[in-house]
DNA sequence: GTCTATAGTCTGATAGAC
DNA sequence: GTCTATCAGACTATAGAC
């Protein structure tokens, strides 16, 4: 809120905001665990210790608490992309970006874009911050893989759409849990591996 | 079923066989429409134009009927593996295979594997015959993975596993939906877009 | 129609900040 | 000591499997 102002906050407005934090952690938590739907909001309150009547202290709905923690994912994600070196190319800059969102991800991130809920997707294309967030990002990935089209970097005849889909489709890649589950292959491998084939490609 | 014997069947067993037919049909379209949580029994019955206590007369509950539809599923890809000329490159019979299955869904068909539901994977994995045509297609799929490393025609450094679990994953990429849904490209487009992509890469 | 699961609401009791 | 946020959990309403 605007009130990061004079008045120094008590203890239990501090323990509001802490709490507002640990909320979204353990839904971000379950989210990636279960999904939207096998969620329920007993277990986020169990997963944070506090009662479920507290939660709508702090969130209205179901949707709007999932609404919260992806939007916040999004605004990592273009923090994460803010903090690359400037001057790195186009191509390596989507290349750190898909590494980045992997290894969020393998720390118990949630995917972007979770396609494994309609209703969800549903509440947060209607979710106005959202929304302005996810299209703010996907210009300046978009503007990414233009650029790198142009350097010949990626191949020219993808059609832009194609590339930019294609992008998020592989953040969000199921591949990372199934490997994961299985268990053969260690984290940085796994993103290694997922990086190259989205990039390079499986052919040599 | 077996009774594929001497005596002909009647009347009733005979539009009993067409309405399971026509079950699984609705089934497989709610399926990759809306998807397992969102496909009421209800929705299902309106599709095929039956009471929803007909229903329970061919599948003892929702996960067995998705489970049966998987399953024709998971045949049909074998099949259509099989169809393949026997001299093609294993190389090209992945290229094939992959194409098959994203013009299956390009029809209609839902995905392999369908990552959207926890309930259903779980039951998926719980059902026998499914679990076994789905090891000896993989043992197929990791047979002709192998083979094109051994040629050179794919990156010996990729793991086979990762490999496995990648091809699926495209097999099921959520990419081809959204695109639809956005309309700019036409199906052959996307799926050569799709298929090159996930061979060749991106990079140029 | 029955039964279970769960989103979301409300209340009286209580701990602990002030 | 007062006051208020939080707690446990009963409760309603709804959806959907069967």
């Amino acid at each position: 809120m605007g009130a990061v102002c004079a008045r120094r906050r008590s203890f239990r407005e501090l323990q509001f905001e802490a709490r507002e934090g640990a909320i979204l952690d353990a839904t971000n938590r379950l989210l990636a665990d279960k999904g939207y739907e096998l969620m329920s909001m007993e277990d986020i309150a169990a997963e944070v210790g506090i009662a479920k009547g507290s939660l709508y202290k702090h969130f209205a709905s179901k949707e709007t608490l999932a609404g919260a923690v992806m939007l916040r994912l999004l605004r990592r994600s273009r923090e994460a992309l803010d903090a690359l070196p400037a001057d790195l190319p186009a191509f390596a800059q989507l290349r750190a970006l898909l590494e980045w969102t992997l290894r969020e991800r393998m720390t118990g991130g949630v995917p972007h874009l979770p396609s494994t809920s309609q209703p969800l997707r549903d509440a947060l294309l209607r979710n106005v911050d959202y929304v302005d967030t996810l299209v703010e990002l996907s210009e300046r990935i978009g503007g990414l893989i233009r650029s790198a089209q142009e350097t010949g970097a990626i191949d020219a005849s993808y059609r832009e759409e194609f590339l930019l889909y294609h992008f998020y489709a592989r953040s969000c890649d199921p591949t990372l849990e199934y490997l994961r589950a299985g268990g053969a292959m260690n984290d940085d491998e796994i993103v290694s591996h997922m990086v190259s084939a989205t990039f390079e490609g499986l052919a040599r």
